[in-house]
Parts: C-alpha cells; sequence; structure tokens
DNA sequence: GCCAAAAATTGCGTGCACGCAAGTTTGCGT
DNA sequence: ACGCAAACTTGCGTGCACGCAATTTTTGGC
C-alpha cells in the first residue's frame, strides 16, 4: 500500500528517462554532438549502454526529447482548454502556436546545437509526429467522438503541415547560418506555423459542421 | 548515339538500381526475408556491399521499391490528367486510389511477405511518402501556379492521410482474427482510401475556390 | 517477512548504416 | 584523340540498433 497501483516502478523509469536525456543534451552541448557516444550517456546516468536503447531508439532521440519534453500532452490540453466558443480550426491552431513559443521551450543553446546537425534537425522534425495521438484525442472530444476516423485524419494530417513548417523554418535558418550573423533560430515560427495551417483550416471547419449537424448523443 | 544526352551513366544507374531491388525481392520471397543479408543482395546483383548503400539507405528500402516501383509518379501524371472540368479533390483521390489499384499493384506474395515483418510493414507505409513531392508539383500546377505553400501543405497532408490509411489496412488485415474491429470494416483498399482522404476535401475544394477567384496569369 | 511471478537491466553477438579516402569509370572540352 | 575533371564504386573502420537469454530488482499474495 505504498504509492498508487503500479506506481513505484514506472516513478524510476521516469526518472532515468529523465537522467538519460539530460545528460544527452548536456553533453552534446559540452563536447558537441559528434563527440558524444551513447556509451557515454548510459554511463553519465548510470546505466548500461543496452539500457540505453530501452528507453531511446536512437542515439538522437534523446538529445531531442530533452528540448520538447512533454509538449504533446500539453497540445492536446491546451486544445481541450479553448472554450466551446472558439471553432475547431482556431483551437487546434493557436494550441500548437502557443506551445511552440512557450516560455522554456526556446532553451537557445540546444536549438541552436539542433539545427547544426541534419540528423539532429531530421530528429527535432520527426519528433512532432508524436502530438497525433494526444491530439487525435482532443480533436475527438471536440466533435463528440461521432467519428474517430475523421478525427484522426484530421490529427494526422495537422501534424504533418506541422512537421513541414518546422522543416521550412530550420531550413531558413541554416540557410541564413551560412550567409553569417548568428542564427538565433526566430524567423517567426509563430506565422509560419498559421501560414503552413491554414489550408487545412477548411477541412477542420468542415468536420465541425458535419458534427455539430449530427450530434452523438 | 542514340542514347539521350548525359543518358548512358544515368542509364547503367537504373539498372543496377533495378537489379539490386529485384534481387532483393527474389531473395525475401526464396528464403523469407530474415534470412538475406544485404552482402547477399549485393552479390546477386554484382555490386559491393558498400554500393548497395550508395542505392538505399536500409536493407528493406530495396525490398519495398521492388514492390512501389514508380508509382509516385504514376500518381502526379494520373493527377495531370484528369480533365480539368473534374473538382481538385475528385482529381487527388482518385488518381490516388487508380494507383494502388493497378494490375501489377498487389503483387500478392510478395504484398503477404512484407505484412508478415513489422519492419517492412512500416517501410511500405512510409514509402509512400515519396508521392509528396510529384503531388505538390501536380496540385500546385492545377491551383495555376498562385500559392505554392498551399499546395505544399495540401501535398504533405494529403501523403499522411495516405500513410494512415495503409497503416490501418494493413494492421486490419493482419488481426483481422481477434479484434472486433470498431473501426473501418478491414475490406477493400479503395474505400478505406477514399474514406481516409474525404475528411481532407473540403480544404482542397477551398483551395480551389481560392485560385479560381484569384487567376494567376 | 517470505517467496514466486513479473518486469526491468545487462552482456553478448550480429548485421547494418555511413564517413572517409583511395581507386575506377565516364564524359566533355580542346 | 587525348587527357582532365567530375561522378561513381569500393574497402575499411567505427559506432550503433536490437534480438536473445541470463541475471537482478520489484511487486503482490500469503
Amino acid at each position: 500500500m505504498t504509492a498508487r497501483r503500479a506506481g513505484l516502478r514506472e516513478q524510476k523509469k521516469q526518472a532515468t528517462r529523465e537522467a538519460l536525456r539530460t545528460a544527452a543534451l548536456r553533453l552534446a552541448l559540452e563536447r558537441g554532438p559528434d563527440n558524444v557516444r551513447v556509451d557515454d550517456i548510459a554511463e553519465a546516468a548510470g546505466v548500461s549502454p543496452r539500457t540505453y536503447n530501452n528507453y531511446f531508439p536512437s542515439r538522437e532521440h534523446a538529445i531531442v526529447a530533452a528540448v520538447t519534453g512533454e509538449r504533446e500532452a500539453r497540445i492536446a490540453a491546451a486544445v481541450a482548454d479553448r472554450p466551446d466558443g472558439v471553432g475547431l480550426a482556431d483551437a487546434v491552431v493557436e494550441a500548437i502556436v502557443d506551445q511552440y513559443t512557450a516560455p522554456d521551450e526556446p532553451a537557445r543553446d540546444a536549438l541552436l546545437l539542433i539545427t547544426t546537425r541534419p540528423t539532429l534537425r531530421d530528429a527535432y522534425v520527426e519528433a512532432a509526429s508524436a502530438i497525433e495521438h494526444p491530439l487525435t484525442d482532443a480533436i475527438a472530444e471536440r466533435l463528440g467522438d461521432t467519428d474517430p476516423h475523421t478525427a484522426r485524419v484530421l490529427a494526422t494530417s495537422v501534424a504533418a503541415a506541422v512537421r513541414l513548417a518546422l522543416q521550412q523554418w530550420l531550413h531558413a535558418t541554416a540557410a541564413s547560418a551560412t550567409a553569417g550573423g548568428l542564427v538565433v533560430p526566430s524567423g517567426s515560427l509563430p506565422d509560419l506555423l498559421r501560414a503552413t495551417l491554414a489550408p487545412l483550416a477548411p477541412a477542420l471547419d468542415a468536420a465541425e459542421q458535419r458534427a455539430r449537424r449530427h450530434p452523438h448523443r
């Protein structure tokens, strides 16, 4: 009767996960991303190298996870929190923009690190896929659970659009990096996100109208 | 001098590429996918193992490429070929459905092979991403090049939806016995594709209307 | 408290992706 | 025809992902 049902185990797992990604980012910042082996990360976190891959499927994932954190959960919550008066499209777009503008999000030097290495950039972009499932639930909630399939399609498409926006954003900043000057990667990501998600708004609106016309219960 | 300009080199490259993917599929079918090393494929195609990875980024890609072939190009062409009277949404959806129903597409035993191994399934699904760029061009063409950004977003979303449909299709056919599938009754892929792309139709239509209202040239 | 089952960690072995720095082939200008 | 430059291939070395089976740790029932 100590902790919650099956709780202490999970707690420890989250602890090592946290230790791993923190160590990964710290080492990458200290030595540069190419001079940190997965063995180093494992050692710094006090686990075996093999265990590392029980937590992260690749070397890059840990570093990226240190930056992205629990963003997917926060986005889902943010969508759910918008008042019902707000249209679905606006709710989704603004929730996403908010989370990508969150105070701790930048972590300037970490993002700068990521932009330098192509494999890290890819992993960072790919990490946005994690919003798919939480977002599916959030959208399904808003649509009244009438059609889970539609919710999945929309969430998938939104996630894809977000990845596209991130890709273009990083590509732009990388290009301007070679052009000289310090590259604080703030070419207005919010604007880019909004512009990229805009074409999907009609699809979100249409789904919302349909749901309104066929209320579920 | 019968070959096209700057053609002989490229011709050879396509030949080895073809040889590699053919060999990969043949060997996988003969021995089972787990009993074929990349060295074997390379040897069967008469190139060095290192060269294999100059053509395909992973072992699975060659096998999958043998099945998917040049689908992405065919889809783009199919979109372009639809008469102008047809709406953009219909043009895209039907072009995709057509290509995934092409006569040689199934290759029954090959697809069966793919469904068995998770890594192959993933690669097969992922391969659908290749339609993104050709589809972007095709859509941009139909929209009159007014806004390339919108075309990219739409193509990206469509590709994501196609991946989703394939994923569900493969998942359904794999676990048809266990679950009491409350999702789409796992039936024909065309139906699943149409159902999955349907929620995006409003976005495609809206873009088309906008383009019609602001003709470019 | 104690023990058996479940779950997580670990070491090992294997195949693989890929950078790099030779070698080799192709194509083009003169 | 000739030779040079660019493109492609190859061998090598390194780090990595991951299946498997043995081991250690956690948990819940008694």
